[in-house]
DNA sequence: CATTGACTTAGAGTTCACTTTAAGGTTTAT
DNA sequence: ATAAACCTTAAAGTGAACTCTAAGTCAATG
């Protein structure tokens, strides 16, 4: 069991965002103290875990909220939820790409700028 | 010279995010017709294919403004430029290395996630 | 020469993903 | 036992990047 406080300093989330995400259904209601205070177990962890990772590559929340839903219904969602990763898997391989292109593309200019640059530099100490 | 139509249909942008992205002195001034039409020359579309080019890459929108606004001051500007793409550049190689790592995770849990399915299957059709 | 459709402006509204605020209750250390 | 630190809620606020609206002007076509 985690305090709210262990879970921010685990997962780099402040305790605002843990709650908005409780809220938002990307986490089920995560269980209480005597006090009403939040006690994550490892199962919220690894649930964390998950969203941590599809929100890092591009996932909207909702869309993540809609996969966790699906998740708590249990194995009869299996397909649905494996549908979903395939075709995220798909778009950040997609966005990879057109990144490595554009990546390019910035190298360019700024090669083309160094020399400028370089010429630029020249010119002044003439 | 271009229309602002041709311009949406060239670049993908709207023509109300072409008017946003003049407002926020991403692009100088553009030229008008007689009647008012704004009109977009060749070098404006180099302009906006480099804007572009640092959007798709994750640059903000202030901080490209911040570089056409050195672009248009003119060689005394060169060295800010230059540094302000290789920082650039280095962001986006960071990122797309961190992207890689997040998509081999997605791509676990992909596979573990049809191996589930699979025996899921299998155990519905017994 | 009238209508249709594209263009103009300023400014308000939207969406996403938080972030902050206000007002109060709980835990822990001294 | 009391202060400091930390937790709770609901709701309002923020910043980025658009996106839409209203009211009017301009251009092309039958």
């Amino acid at each position: 069991m985690y305090t709210i406080r262990e879970v921010c300093e685990k997962t780099g989330l402040t305790s605002h965002t843990l709650r908005y995400y409780e809220k938002e259904k990307l986490l089920p209601s995560v269980g209480r103290s005597a006090g009403g205070f939040r006690q994550y177990t490892d199962e919220d962890m690894e649930t964390l875990a998950m969203i941590c990772c599809l929100k890092n590559t591009g996932m909207s929340l909702q869309e993540i909220a809609q996969f966790m839903t699906l998740a708590r219904e249990g194995d009869s969602t299996l397909e649905a939820r494996c549908e979903m990763l395939r075709k995220h898997r798909e778009n950040v391989l997609g966005r990879m790409e057109e990144m490595q292109r554009y990546l390019d593309k910035v190298t360019c200019k700024y090669d083309c700028y160094s020399k400028r640059l370089a010429e630029y530099r020249q010119k002044q100490g003439e």
